[in-house]
RNA sequence: GGGGCGGUAGCUCAGCUGGUCAGAGCAGUGGACUCAUAAUCCAUCGGUCACGGGUUCAAGUCCCGUCCGCCCUACCA
């Protein structure tokens, strides 16, 4: 399966004025795993990320803060995006950002080339403008004028009549592209991922597509429209165009046929842009449209959807510095089935760190450790006759490889945890049966305690390099303290069972030390 | 208004194209054991599968309706 093939992946770029929570946290965490198992795996694996910076919104904040949009947007990604990424251990190999020259530039020339194949047109957007909000207003965003407005739609913010204006804007014929789009949809049932957002994105083209506006001059922070410098591009348009501008479209035929196409993770309120107008787009230019994109469920506390206005946004800090950020992973990727819904409570993060994580695979590393040191003096013992739970363990060891590589292929990200976690249980059951302690008060026994701790001990080695992605921190010590050969990342997870086993192993402190929750 | 998803043991959830499907994990209870992070292992309690109809030899599993919850509806993962 691994073969050294193309694997890029990529995570939305983040809208610099938001707030980082824990579910921006979620999408880069996925994203990671995925990279970095495809990377374990021996694949060409490129992982992007990056910040949206254009827009009205960053512009209108930047102003009120006295400071140029670029600068800040500069101060946004030093000071609360690129942290975010080492709060939770992303080993991106990129980081775009719309601002980046090399994105600007590229932008434009997609742009050019669609105007000049003729998928782009001059047209007139009427829409009714808010004075008091400096924005156009959906119709869903008007209600019915109250008093001396008796009668008129007005703005539900400001309570005021709006103005039907008209404004130039160019249009890109994206109407043209709903007969491809649901060939593309039936050809391949995987593009959209999951399912439910698959008949999201059908239905929605079955609709009726209209075309899309594609430039504003109302304002001017963003990229310049190539043959009319009075329009900036629409944001979106701009923002989705990172995906190839990263990785050489425009600039670098080599490095964009290499990479490129991409597998999506985006969560899935922004569906139609990538599911939609992204491919859209793409097959206006004639570039391939992406391997996949795979819209992930929401983050529930108290049973709703997340929320800054509610309160209930929680900053990733807030849980790694109590339970680290391995448990911030794993917690996530284990406990959500990957592209639905989850919910999440302090109570039920707390609960599967201790029983899971410190109960169950940390101490599961530190008795098979600490046995070693006491009875072996620490040299890892020879297996010597095999018994029947002996090649068990074995068994056990190859199915959580294979099977944990292949829900990775499906992007079942939970499957693969689970796959890998029957190990662990599997070893805890197994010392508990072949009571390594007991033949330790037999010298005859000698020869089945070596055999029972060098079989527990390979185990622990499949489990560190099958958990590395997810757990890149404790299965770096773990390995350390197995006395293994080279770092664990640099093991083929694909051959998890394979490992090269070292000569002496050295204490391990605890990898998931208990926690006291106070909340 | 239109659309999507969900309502299965105390909690979080599996149950694909209908026939051991009534399940898992956690929590609870009882027992075993002591190498280990008061950990581990075994056993066990526990559900009219939201509600009402229907199709079928057979329905959490399909159809219709109802109720409830969440979300999207074009720039918050």
């Amino acid at each position: 399966m691994a073969d050294g093939s193309s694997f890029y992946i990529t995570t939305p770029i983040f809208y610099v004025n938001d707030v980082p929570h824990i579910g921006h946290a979620y999408t880069e965490v996925a994203a990671d795993v995925l990279a970095r198992w495809h990377r374990q795996a021996g694949d060409d694996t490129w992982m992007l990320t990056g910040t949206d910076e254009h827009g009205q919104k960053i512009l209108r904040t930047a102003t009120a803060n006295g400071v140029t949009p670029k600068q800040w947007a500069d101060k946004l990604v030093d000071e609360a995006w690129k942290p975010l990424l080492a709060t939770v251990d992303i080993a991106n190999d990129d980081f775009i950002r719309t601002t980046d020259a090399r994105h600007e530039a590229n932008v434009q020339k997609f742009l050019q080339k669609l105007y000049d194949d003729g998928h782009i047109y001059t047209g007139e957007y009427e829409g009714y403008y808010c004075v008091g909000c400096e924005e156009y207003k959906q119709p869903s965003d008007l209600v019915p004028g109250t008093g001396e407005y008796e009668g008129q739609q007005v703005c539900a913010i400001h309570s005021k009549p709006v103005e039907l204006l008209h404004e130039k804007n160019y249009f890109f014929r994206m109407s043209a592209f709903a007969d491809k789009l649901l060939a593309l949809y039936e050809e391949r049932p995987d593009f959209v991922q999951p399912e439910s957002a698959r008949n999201e994105a059908v239905s929605f083209v079955k609709s009726g597509l209209a075309d899309l506006s594609i430039s504003r001059s109302t304002f001017d922070w963003g990229v310049k429209v190539p043959w009319d410098e009075s329009h900036v591009v629409y944001v979106w348009f701009d923002a989705l165009l990172n995906y190839i501008t990263a990785v050489g479209y425009g600039q670098d035929d080599e490095e964009f046929a290499r990479r490129w196409p991409a597998q999506h993770l985006i969560g899935k309120d922004i569906l139609r842009f990538h599911a939609v107008i992204w491919p859209a787009m793409l097959m206006a230019a004639g570039l391939e449209v992406p391997k996949g994109v795979f819209g992930h469920g929401w983050l529930l506390v108290g049973g709703e959807k997340m929320s800054k206005s509610k309160l209930t946004g929680i900053a990733p800090e807030q849980i790694t510095e109590t339970f680290g950020s391995d448990a911030f992973r794993y917690y996530f990727l284990r406990a959500i089935a990957f592209g639905q819904d989850g919910s999440f409570s302090w109570e039920d993060l707390a609960a599967r760190y201790q029983a899971e994580l410190a109960n169950g695979f940390g101490n599961l590393a530190s008795r098979v450790v600490a046995m070693i040191n006491r009875y072996c003096d620490g040299a890892v013992p020879a297996a010597g006759t095999l018994t029947a739970a002996d090649i068990e363990i074995a068994s056990v060891e190859r199915r959580a490889t294979d099977a944990s590589w292949e829900a990775i292929g499906r992007l079942a990200i939970h499957e693969a945890i689970g796959a890998a976690w029957e190990l662990v249980d599997a070893l805890n059951g197994y010392l508990t049966i072949e009571e390594p302690w007991s033949l330790a008060k037999d010298p005859e026994q000698r020869d089945r305690l070596e055999t029972v701790l060098a079989t527990a001990y390979h185990g622990l080695g499949t489990l560190a390099v099958l958990l590395s992605p997810v757990l890149p921190v404790a299965t770096a010590k773990l390995w350390t303290a197995l006395g293994a050969p080279g770092t664990v990342q640099e093991q083929r997870i694909d051959q998890a069972d394979s490992w090269t086993t070292g000569t002496q192993v050295t204490a391990l402190e605890g990898l998931f030390p208990r926690v006291e929750v106070a909340e």
